[in-house]
DNA sequence: ACATATTTTTAGACTTGTCTAAAAATATGT
DNA sequence: ACATATTTTTAGACAAGTCTAAAAATATGT
């Protein structure tokens, strides 16, 4: 059996662990097809092949979860990602809309020391440039304390800290509406039959929708 | 037919590239399958697929040739490889011994933006830190015009500006002898048996044998 | 509870890239 | 030139990852 991991694998360890994290159960062979746009027959094959690296845990019909070893390595991917999506915004000129799939690939280059040493270079950031936290060298990865715009009341403030739904076409609106991380928010009204929300955002006045407000991570102040 | 072209398909073009500098005739079978230590027949294999794509141009038993298409896909790889070498010496504090796997891996990245921000990032990068020259964005390459060490006379000066070959044991034995690029080097003396000579290297004296002699591009003064 | 719908798995096939063993073509030596 | 050696190609097989279609298991509604 072979050690080292594909880049399929690891994207199935990735997926499988995207979709377990805010649920206690186990994942289901067809939401993970879902996720990586595949038929849930190819799942069930390569779940069987990484319950037999014991990567995950997998009883038919029960749905499959990671193992200790196989949610390392899945966070490990993770970091690697973020860190790549650090290094385009911050040095290369890319825009937040362009890196994920640049980082899809970069994610699966192997090389302890190359991981460490950006780490490094970026000097130790904590967040990539959606404002999702980057796992530590260990693997411990910071959980959202932010709550989503929507929970904001009227007059309340806050600052944009992260995105939920990093879509590229999210990610366009956001900038074309000038919203970015570090923004500063306060909620002027709230409209109940949609659930619109006015704001002002840099002195500007604004109207966005319950689908945006919703995809916001917030930090009150 | 599929137009992305495979990570293995890039490294064909790029082996067969490599082998085709410094011969006019078509390259053999069997030296593609010793450069990609893969077998004689998958390399038949190969070939019949990339001919297909226009990519070589292949008569059985008669060997290979890259169409112009195909140069210049193996170019590019080329240079997405060096280009990530200078970034992992100059940024990263990898050695030139550790590089060349690593960047095996980043060279297949597919972004045309990447490749032009990591240039622009680099300072625009004449050669990596074997002293191999990397091709700039029209695919251009600068040649050598270097000599080898080999070919100096006694008393003659030369400053080392390439090695010919990047094995790891060559470089680190490099390393140990603290030859490195843009090193000072005059030739006191050869010996006649063995072809070795002795040179002054930054006030020291040092013996080295042919074998090295003959994988040192040295720039004359 | 039981018929029906949904989800999941199995079986068999296909593609990519690889291999071994044998056949075909080319090259070499005297 | 012709027997022999070498190189290259073919044929058939295999592993990884995918698919479709059908079967099996589970979930759902009344």
């Amino acid at each position: 059996m072979n050690l080292e991991l594909s880049q399929t694998e690891e994207n199935y360890l990735k997926a499988i662990f995207s979709l377990s994290v805010n649920l206690s159960k186990p994942v289901s062979t067809n939401s993970i097809a879902e996720k990586l746009q595949t038929k849930a027959s190819s799942v069930t094959d390569m779940v069987k092949k990484l319950a037999e690296k014991k990567l995950v845990d997998y009883k038919k019909y029960q749905g499959v979860s990671l193992t200790a070893n196989g949610k390392e390595i899945a966070v490990k991917v993770i970091r690697k990602h973020r860190l790549w999506e650090v290094f385009l915004v911050k040095h290369l000129d890319f825009s937040w809309d362009e890196i994920h799939e640049i980082a899809e690939q970069l994610e699966h280059v192997k090389s302890v020391k190359l991981t460490k040493e950006l780490d490094r270079f970026l000097e130790f950031p904590t967040h990539d440039p959606h404002g999702d936290p980057i796992p530590d060298e260990y693997g411990n990865i910071a959980h959202h304390t932010d709550v989503m715009l929507s929970s904001l009341g009227i007059n309340e403030n806050g600052v944009v800290l992260g995105v939920k739904d990093s879509s590229k076409s999210f990610l366009k609106y956001l900038d074309s509406s000038e919203i970015r991380l570090g923004s500063s928010i306060k909620v002027i009204s709230k409209e109940v039959f949609d659930n619109s929300i006015q704001i002002e955002l840099e002195g500007r006045m604004l109207s966005i929708s319950q689908q945006i407000t919703k995809n916001l991570y917030i930090k009150k102040q």
